[in-house]
DNA sequence: TCCAATAAATCCATATTATGGAAGTAATTA
DNA sequence: TAATTACTTCCATAATATGGATTTATTGGA
């Protein structure tokens, strides 16, 4: 069975990339790169050369330890938002926070995963699954991912399951049923309690296009004392309102990101 | 003369990634980055798949066009700070911009170029010369990343001055003058009116690793009526013991950034 | 709506380029 | 200081990227 990319270098030079974002601060060892990446030494050597020309790595400290340069922020700052996305919804997440007082997150879409594109803290700050800024988790886990999922057409809801499966189990969480994903479609809201991070109730609301798809969520997490079901109605329903005028802010830009 | 990198298709794929990253928002056709990075079409579209495989470029919309996907946002936020240098810092800016009601920017060297990794804006905002976070300017261009060159040792300077006196010049600005970086070097900040932005006054100080290498710099920016001279040596003097405690932060982590 | 023009995708023989074994050099560690 | 481990460089070889040619799709104009 042969990978007929026919761009294998790149390839392996963007494994290179991702070896290095998976591992501890402290930088990796070109040796280590080599093995987690499955490249001869020299190979690896290579390809760590080009990528620290360009600024992809860095030397840590003056040792030889490598990891990700300042370039990847560079270009992440700049195709955060190309869309728009988190612009848009900034002043709906400020003032959802706000006003409820928890921690919302503003989840998009990107491939098989969703990404925490922003978040906005209220009075204290909770430990969520993505957690940070630019955290990515396997969609299918966490609220916001799930109701992204939820919200995807048939055939491809199938297809990221499938792809995402084993992820989710590795990580020691269940798959949603195909019930659970009918029912958030069917609230319109995905609420967890307990269920990713222990001790803590998430919910979210869709992001969709024009044309019906999901590209993003609006998140909320917060304690189990804090957001009881009762409160949960108004909170969602407020959630619901400003996901409308995010769509709509995202209808009216010619060129979003109407996936 | 031969450009034996032994890596062409990886740096033929990364400069795809830049290209794309130069581009408008509504994102640039197959042809027009084959034109952009000199590559024959056929090999920008096998590039390009590979990219988009990878989830390091999306197409916009239902388009062909294709714009930076957010792969690069969730590993530039991880590359972004594993120095740990924004976190060590953000306290220092969020406590100058208090103090000083004006805008704060933490900028950090990459390369021969200097990147905004945080900016905390007071009462107003300023138009910076990066704009905004994760904007990039070449070293010896505005404050934070000049007072960054000055303060590098002579060869480095020169090679990064060579290298830069160019791109300072297509963006229609002056390349500082050896006594412009001699006199920050002396009093330990750079202090610029209406050179790089118009109307707006701009200050530095440098963040020096244990070493005395330059890795970052805490700039300031105000209008012309808002940072008179008479001011200005009070609020470097602050900037200067703020910066001393980020260096303090850094020392006294194992792994910090010390280049 | 149709047609022309332009762009994107696919194919494939070729030569360039990446590859990885081997060997030398530098950095650790005992 | 010696022994071990990691990094760098070299180069013949083979696998891979290349780009010309072609087909298919998309776009824009009438």
């Amino acid at each position: 069975m042969k990978k007929q990319s026919g761009a294998q270098a790149l390839e392996r030079g963007l494994a290179v990339l991702e070896a290095v974002a998976a591992a501890p601060p402290e930088g990796m060892r070109l040796t280590e790169i080599a093995e987690t990446c499955g490249l001869e030494q020299p190979t690896a050597h290579r390809l760590v050369a080009a990528l620290e020309r360009g600024g992809y790595l860095t030397r840590v400290g003056d040792t030889k330890r490598l990891r990700l340069g300042l370039k990847l922020f560079q270009l992440g700052a700049t195709g955060a938002d190309a869309g728009g996305l988190a612009a848009a919804a900034r002043p709906a997440l400020v003032r959802l926070a706000a006003a409820s007082g928890d921690c919302m997150f503003l989840m998009a879409r990107s491939g098989f995963d969703a990404v925490c594109l922003d978040r906005q803290d209220a009075n204290y700050t909770i430990r969520s699954l993505t957690g940070h800024v630019g955290g990515a988790t396997p969609l299918g886990l966490g609220p916001g991912s799930t109701t992204i999922l939820a919200h995807l057409p048939e055939a491809e809801r199938a297809e990221v399951l499938a792809a995402n499966r084993d992820r989710i189990l590795a990580l020691g969480h269940d798959v949603p049923s195909k019930a659970d994903l009918a029912a958030i479609c069917k609230r319109g809201f995905c609420h967890e309690v307990n269920r990713s991070v222990a001790g803590i109730v998430g919910a979210a609301v869709p992001i969709m296009t024009p044309k019906g798809h999901p590209i993003a969520a609006i998140a909320i997490g917060a304690t189990e004392a804090r957001l009881p079901e009762t409160r949960l109605i108004d909170v969602i329903a407020t959630m619901k309102e400003e996901a409308r005028r995010v769509e709509a802010i995202i209808a009216s830009s010619r060129d979003g990101l109407l996936s």
